[in-house]
DNA sequence: ATGGTTGACATTCAA
């Protein structure tokens, strides 16, 4: 079972990218991040013309997630955080088959110090509490996204500059990672490598990408019972060069059995 | 310190 992540930066623009990339990749399961529609608009029928159903939490311009399935039932599905108030569409997670998928869209939190990084904090807290419960009642759980954070230095392309107090590496964010790793959450990337300068973002501006001036911020945890299975994870680079990219590509884990 | 690019929407905001 291969299961992605992919913040697709408006699936208005890139649903021929997500049609190629499907085709291509072949995932099982694939969360979304800031598709940009509301949900009305969704294109749920051009998607189940690719094989895969899909389900949907969006609003207009900002955010937006969804859960898309090969040939299998997407089931039990929760939009937002459980008890947390939230303007900002950015969770949504359902079981498919045994396992149950988390899709977070972490918020990016401008700049360390700013109201929008307090409530990435909140935010963090908030996941922290629900999946603290949803693995007692899923221990099979993949938590995936874009989580607005780079683990450690590895993740990089500059330690100087992204360093604790910098935004996306900042000593809180981390810490706020590492509590939901604490969980027995394993970042499967991690279970296979210990490379540096495998990113999954690249900024836009200064041909970043040409340069690999990356992190990686796009990630996919596995619970404790899942870990066994974990049998390979990755980045798939290539829809960053195509024409009109998203700034991020797809990161992906595949599950034995 | 600023601006560099992209997307959505309407001229500036968010990333």
């Amino acid at each position: 079972m291969k299961i992605a992540s992919w913040n697709v930066n408006s699936l208005n623009v890139r649903l021929p990218h997500l049609e190629q990339w499907l085709r291509d990749a072949a995932p099982d399961v694939v969360g979304l991040q800031e598709t940009k529609l509301e949900d009305a608009k969704f294109p749920d029928t051009a998607l189940a013309g690719f094989g895969y159903r899909s389900v949907f939490h969006g609003q207009k311009t900002y955010n937006g997630v969804a859960i898309l399935a090969r040939e299998r039932a997407i089931e039990d599905v929760q939009a937002g955080i459980p008890g947390f108030e939230d303007d900002q569409k950015r969770v949504i997670a359902a079981t498919v088959g045994d396992v149950r998928i988390v899709n977070l869209y972490v918020v990016n939190g401008q700049d360390v110090g700013t109201d929008k990084y307090a409530y990435k904090l909140r935010w963090l807290d908030a996941v922290h509490a629900w999946l603290a419960d949803e693995l007692q009642r899923h221990p099979k759980l993949v938590v995936l996204g874009d989580f607005n954070i780079a683990p450690d230095a590895r993740d990089v392309h500059d330690p100087e500059v992204w360093n604790e107090a910098h935004i996306l590496t900042s000593t809180a964010e981390r810490d706020a990672l590492r509590r939901l790793q604490a969980l027995g959450l394993h970042d499967a990337f991690r279970l296979h490598s210990d490379e540096a300068g495998v990113f999954s973002w690249w900024d836009y501006r200064q041909a970043a990408f040409r340069r690999n001036l990356g992190l990686r911020i796009d990630l996919t945890l596995v619970s404790d019972a899942l870990r066994p299975r974990a049998a390979a994870s990755g980045i798939d680079r290539e829809p960053r060069t195509w024409d009109r990219p998203s700034d991020h590509a797809p990161a992906w884990v595949t599950l034995a059995g």
